[in-house]
DNA sequence: ATGCATACATAGATTTTGAATGTATCTTCG
DNA sequence: CGAAGATACATTCAAAATCTATGTATGCAT
């Protein structure tokens, strides 16, 4: 089980990395979040919807309505030039730990 | 400069990390992770002491003072077996993490 | 004796999160 | 047709965690 604190640190960052692929919703992206993470992470809607609402104030991502065919309403989000940088410093933080982290656990080997 | 929430997350797993390789006294960890870090991650005392109190209280360190030769008497932690389990799961999660954003930001490049 | 690094400690204002809850549509299957 | 479950989005606010600000004191160098 994932703690608290470290769903809180990733939410964001992978919620950018997702739009940084292409523009999606909400259910979607809860969905290919369990998906990429090998069924590790499960976010609720619950938690997530508010994140994109904080996410877009802040002019990380921008949203619009799609009507299509058979389905309902979604609202798709894009991420902003605001999201990408951010999302890359996000990156490179992550790294730092990471290998922080791995070094002091196992000081041998280097890796990525 | 390391998010919030990140600094939040990484806090307790960098110190168990420290503390599993040998016991340590608080000024020092901060210098550790420093150092580990390459500068990156600069910790204050005030926020590092509050973390080790309620983490001793959560059974994952204990501490003891030793006073020595011509030194300020000094808190030393050391790990728990509680805090070495805490420790493997934590990173157990942030691999999974760690892997999902860089399975989506590059997804050609698997690595470590 | 002055200044700086070392060393530990506490309180509580502030921020943040996400659980709980609500609404509604689409699909499937008997 | 009707029920159940998956899909889809939305809001509120209680509860909890963090760490800034502040305080104390010693060792060392010059």
């Amino acid at each position: 089980m994932v703690s608290k604190t470290l769903m809180a640190a990733s939410t964001r960052p992978l919620i950018l990395a997702i739009l940084a692929g292409g523009k999606n919703y909400g259910y979607s992206i809860i969905q290919k979040v369990k998906d990429i993470s090998g069924g590790h992470l499960e976010w609720t809607d619950g938690m997530l919807y508010p994140v994109l609402q904080r996410m877009e104030m802040e002019n990380l991502i921008t949203s619009n309505w799609k009507l299509s065919d058979g389905n309902r309403p979604r609202r798709y989000y894009t991420i902003t030039d605001k999201g990408r940088d951010e999302l890359a410093s996000e990156l490179i933080s992550w790294r730092y730990i990471w290998q922080a982290l791995k070094g002091l656990t196992d000081p041998l080997k280097a890796g990525d």
